[in-house]
DNA sequence: ATTGACCTTCCACTCGACTGTAAGGGTTAA
DNA sequence: TTAACCCTTACAGTCGAGTGGAAGGTCAAT
């Protein structure tokens, strides 16, 4: 009972739009599934899996081709070679410096947090509205940012 | 002393180009500059640090709408109020999850490249090629990449 | 047998973030 | 004064990552 879907339910478990599964297989992001007598694409729990990879790796910034290189040094994994290992240690170079930007923005914010709340207390009540927009607090994505320096220079 | 400069010397400073520079400018990014009597714009060094703050944010994953959001976020410091505290624990929340996902990804990465190494140690000389393009190994940006999940199920 | 939900391909459109090009004016060094 | 090289605006084009919609085929239920 290996569980077979359709393109419609393949959408539904993994929370895209039929077109962007499309769109992917068109951008041999996923591989093109067999299809029913009648032309209806097939599907399996693998393409779950492997749709859900490609999400978390947009969401971790990377571009459709940068994952579409990944998956393939997925595939390789078999037999390596000294491309694969450059592209490794490069990628974890990469991560690497990107951890620390994080976590030092984090610092910052956090920072700025404290102070922030501090002098909104001090605030009295009808002063505390501001200019910035709903739509900021809802923004998604990697809603990562940098902020630093001038901070404390400014403070 | 106060270094002033035209757009073309700001671009070089910052690695942009001009029209980086004017885009941004007309999407409110950075503040209209004051003008020669000819019309170039004029700039000084905290036009610099604006601009690589918003290659620094940008680098971390943000669009060009969210910096804007930041730098006014950054503008209002002075009145804070609860939307801006509410932005703000989010990207909280936001960064710390992002952070705990690369370390992740780094970790299995580095297994990987353990992995790869000594497997392609064991390969004779000639067998050591593979499908992997240069083009990968030169990729920029965001490189922080998923991998996670089906790494140790298959090995 | 027809309705409605689902599937197919194909082509065009959007949106963000630039990038190119045209047509012209300003500044400087030979 | 003329070339070389900067600057100006305005408008069009590109590229990635989808999204919309038309025109039609399939399938299960009524």
């Amino acid at each position: 009972m290996n569980k077979t879907m359709k393109i419609g339910e393949l959408a539904k478990a993994t929370d895209l739009t039929t077109k962007t599964i499309r769109y992917y297989e068109l951008h041999r992001l996923v591989e093109a599934p067999s299809r029913t007598e009648s032309g209806y694409r097939v599907y399996g729990p693998a393409d779950v899996e492997r749709l859900e990879f490609i999400k978390k790796a947009k969401r971790l910034g990377l571009s459709l081709d940068e994952i579409r290189d990944v998956l393939m040094l997925h595939k390789q994994r078999q037999t390596p070679c000294v491309h694969v290992l450059a592209l490794l240690d490069r990628k974890l170079e990469d991560i690497h410096d990107i951890i620390r930007e994080l976590e030092d923005f984090r610092r910052e914010l956090e920072h700025l947090r404290i102070e922030s709340q501090v002098r909104l207390e001090q605030l009295p009540e009808d002063a505390r509205i501001c200019g910035i927009i709903e739509r900021s607090i809802h923004s998604k994505g990697v809603a990562a940012l940098t902020w630093m320096e001038g901070q404390r220079k400014k403070g």
